[in-house]
DNA sequence: CGTAAAATTGATCTGTCTCAACGTGGGTGG
DNA sequence: CCACCCACGTTGAGACAGATCAATTTTACG
């Protein structure tokens, strides 16, 4: 049983590494070997509070985290999602102090990478790159949100994060017959999306009237992704999956 | 005259990454003595193309660029600014394409980063920890961004806009009097808040009524910052200015 | 089961957009 | 050196997406 959830949990790593670019099987070999215990986090809980020291690095192994801020008035602003797979990145290395809190939003079963397994990643070249790019592709991630908070509707919001989600779980194994789960209930879409949970509600409403997206049970299920994506011109470049680029020599050859 | 701008190029760099920890005189020595040719780039140029292999890895040292994203509608999203003394960091050495275009608002002064400068700058542990600390203050700029234009209206977003700008450009040294340049149109303004520059018209002269916030002839003068900050809840923390994180073996010590 | 959180729907209100007109200043060609 | 021009700024009036307020139903869970 522990030796099973070991390997599930180490697999998830490399495949979302991998994501970017192979890994060499020593590469591989030492990710499945760190093994970290893992703790179970309950909706609702901090990982990370805004304002104190930020603990360690966390990798999700399952369930949904998010960050997030709280505004004066009380309002609540999700400014990511961590699904399986994906880790807060390089923060507690560098910065003291958290410029916002991580919580979980459903149970999460989660990974506390400690600092000294952090230096023996950074010091192998090929997980060292793959770090830069996790903190990259957040960075695009965010862009993205605020394009979409910014210039789009309720509706091609909606669809875009959906999209997404659903680009995002796939390349982590979670997507089965074009459904997948998304624990979150549609006051937290809307905290995220920039609505009201009434609008939100409305929104989703007209788009399974579309037959767009049905999203019902913790559940999305998107019939056709084709269509949802030309709807709200969703383009998956700024994820970067298999985006590697390459090496410094290969370009000096190429520039000469 | 070459040795002038030489020095005064690099100051600006050494400035901005001892705004998040003191760098030793031999690190200081060496970002003294990369000679990268600067050039001129015309406002509307722009430095970096979406959907194109990332050129290399740029510092501004005068002027204001952005990376911006456009929309089918023809709508444009501005994502962030780069004012003198930001680099667009790691992208280029991590994957190959852009997600997003950097172009010139002002006349710019820019330096081209040669791939094998960068490659010893990672080599340098300062300079390497500075460099993940720009991606990391990227990355809370983005988030903050997210909350303002999801969260606040019009009058705070502006509020909170010209506090970040203020502060960011005191830290190299760019405010003179509760005044500084900032040289965008208001229509500039309006894609990087989500407005429309008739509503941004309407809100500075909301803010200029109520003797918050002036500007005027591309230059901004905010004469009682702490009552800006207090209307919009600006909490520079986010910026993490000398937030320098303790080592590892440090926290080790803390732990045991 | 019972109870609270979440989802759903309706009615009304409002911040911001849209469309439209006019003012203004700086750059360019004659 | 003037006159035109065009981008930018400014102001007004009306329209609309989404917020707010409120009530009811459904679901999850101890």
């Amino acid at each position: 049983m522990e030796g099973k959830r070991r390997r599930i949990v180490d697999n998830i790593l490399v495949r979302k590494l991998e994501g970017f670019a192979p890994l060499s099987s020593e590469d591989k070999s030492f990710l499945n070997h760190i093994l970290p215990q893992s703790r179970l986090v309950a909706p609702r809980e901090d990982i990370v509070r805004q304002g104190l020291q930020i603990p360690c690095i966390h990798l999700v192994l399952d369930g949904f985290a998010c960050r997030y801020k709280l505004l004066a008035d009380g309002s609540r602003q999700i400014c990511s999602f961590l699904v399986p797979g994906d880790m807060c990145s390089m923060g507690s290395f560098i910065v003291r102090t958290a410029d916002h809190n991580i919580g979980a939003l459903s149970l999460c079963q989660v990974i506390e990478i400690e600092p000294q397994i952090v230096l023996q990643m950074l010091a192998r070249p090929a997980i060292n790159r793959a770090l830069w790019w996790i903190s990259i592709v957040h960075e695009a991630v965010l862009r993205e949100w605020l394009v979409n908070v910014s210039q789009r509707n309720a509706e091609l919001r909606l669809a875009h994060l959906f999209c997404e989600l659903h680009q995002r779980l796939e390349v982590v194994g979670l997507v089965r017959n074009n459904s997948f789960e998304v624990p979150l209930t549609q006051g937290e879409l809307a905290d995220t999306m920039g609505l009201t949970s009434v609008h939100v509600n409305r929104t989703l409403k007209s788009l399974r009237a579309q037959g767009l997206l049905e999203f019902k049970d913790k559940h999305a299920t998107i019939h056709n992704i084709e269509r949802l994506r030309d709807l709200c011109q969703f383009d998956p470049t700024y994820l970067h999956i298999h985006d590697n680029a390459p090496p410094v020599e290969d370009r000096f050859a190429k520039a000469s």
